[in-house]
DNA sequence: CGTAAGATTGACCGCTATCAAAGAGGGTGG
DNA sequence: CCACCCTCTTTGATAGCGGTCAATCTTACG
């Protein structure tokens, strides 16, 4: 279920696009680290496996003593309600940082989607480390402004597309992806399930299926298999109303 | 419409809970910045009063020259889709920043709700400022993260509660901003129109007076007049689901 | 080969978007 | 000072999306 393991080369990435156009060119959709700046981070952190799909690697409400970047796999970051509905906050890819605490605690759950590696870092190291390291704060501070970025298009879409539209901007979100989607073939493979996708998505999981027919009956897609698709990525674009 | 205006005191701060709790006190809800940092601040930003309601800050697509701090009176930032209909991202209350940018572009528009005093920053110049002063950016970045909580907050309300809990959530949190809601008599005054509220809530003007209806015939609030509501916070609360 | 989890299909109904129209205020010009 | 107008708010009627319950199909795995 759980392993610690050795850190590999390259694999400190924090995923995230800059506000501003970069002056000293930034590696595309990553925060420009140092090979130094790495090994710093690296010292700080602890690398662990998680190699079942739907590992608990921390539960909502605990204390937050770490912060997690995910170097390899999927998590879903969820909050579940009184009421036991539960709501995914976010999928986190490669590249991503979650952990997001209030009040020294964890606000969300995470599970792993696939089996993955993060690194974990703790909170008040490295905390005192960034202060101290403006430049890799920067980086912290920019994927935050990435992050607040993906929640508000997010919320734009729960708030004013139906069903078909928000999945088509899922398909085309997870499509971002490489290691999940294969430009040759087009052909997306989708790491969760329906029900992951009906949480993220604000539906449930027989509308996601009803969606998917949807798409797929005006060529928008096509099922190779359940969690194999074939997009149609502009034509997504199109119905989406997006560009 | 505009004009400049002086700085007064205490105007230059931060609204936002650290998602670890403070080593050494910080100000409650607010970032901790020293008269000194206030000052190094406000050297770089410009005043700009927006006296009408409705006032444009800035236009969704310009070039992002520009960080906002919100000093007085309240603002909304809305996301327009080519379909024409409109999404409110947030609404901003003094002591928020807005001005969220990608590619060197505003992703949303800014308009004055009331009338309201802003501190213009120029990104560039803030940038290496920030990176000059790290318990400054700290500050920022601790505002950073606040702002992914408040929006993850709203996501969940989207996709899991109906229109009448997504209004309850609403009204708590703008309780929660003392210069609209007097605590003595529990009155919060929305300095909002429902097609505001409808856009930001995500459905429409007409859904939320019958969301109104609801919430006052179960005795959560009563309507004074349409813009000012007696709250019963703590059933509004027990109704949304919240503690 | 049996079982369980995931995916799909179908039926039904409630919430809420939409269209339409009528009240309520507040500000402006006569 | 008053009447008008425009914006905001409210109410009503209707239709449709999508949630829910139930059952079937598929597939991976023990």
């Amino acid at each position: 279920m759980r392993r610690t393991a050795q850190r590999e080369q390259g694999d400190i990435r924090i995923r995230a696009v800059a506000p501003w156009p970069a002056e000293h060119g930034e590696e595309a959709g990553h925060v420009e680290l140092s090979a130094a700046e790495q090994a710093d981070l690296a010292r700080l952190a602890e690398v662990i496996l998680f190699e079942t799909e739907g590992s608990q690697i921390f539960l909502q409400g605990q204390p937050a003593g770490f912060l997690y970047l995910l170097a390899d796999g999927v998590v879903r970051g969820s909050h579940t309600l009184h009421a036991g509905d539960r709501q995914i906050v976010a999928f986190y890819w490669p590249g991503d940082l979650f952990g997001l605490a209030q009040a020294g605690a964890y606000v969300n759950s995470a599970e792993a989607v696939t089996p993955c590696k993060v690194y974990r870092f703790p909170v008040r190291k490295l905390d005192a480390f960034l202060v101290s390291n403006p430049s890799i704060q920067r980086g912290f501070f920019i994927k935050a402004v990435h992050e607040i970025r993906t929640a508000q298009r997010q919320l734009i879409a729960m708030g004013r597309f139906d069903v078909p539209r928000r999945l088509a901007i899922f398909l085309l979100d997870c499509s971002g992806h490489e290691h999940y989607f294969d430009p040759a073939t087009q052909i997306l493979s989708i790491p969760m399930t329906r029900y992951d996708i009906a949480d993220y998505i604000g539906t449930s999981a027989e509308s996601v299926t009803r969606a998917m027919n949807t798409l797929e009956g005006r060529g928008l897609i096509r099922r190779v298999t359940p969690r194999a698709l074939e997009l149609k990525r502009a034509d997504l674009k199109a119905f989406a109303d997006l560009d």
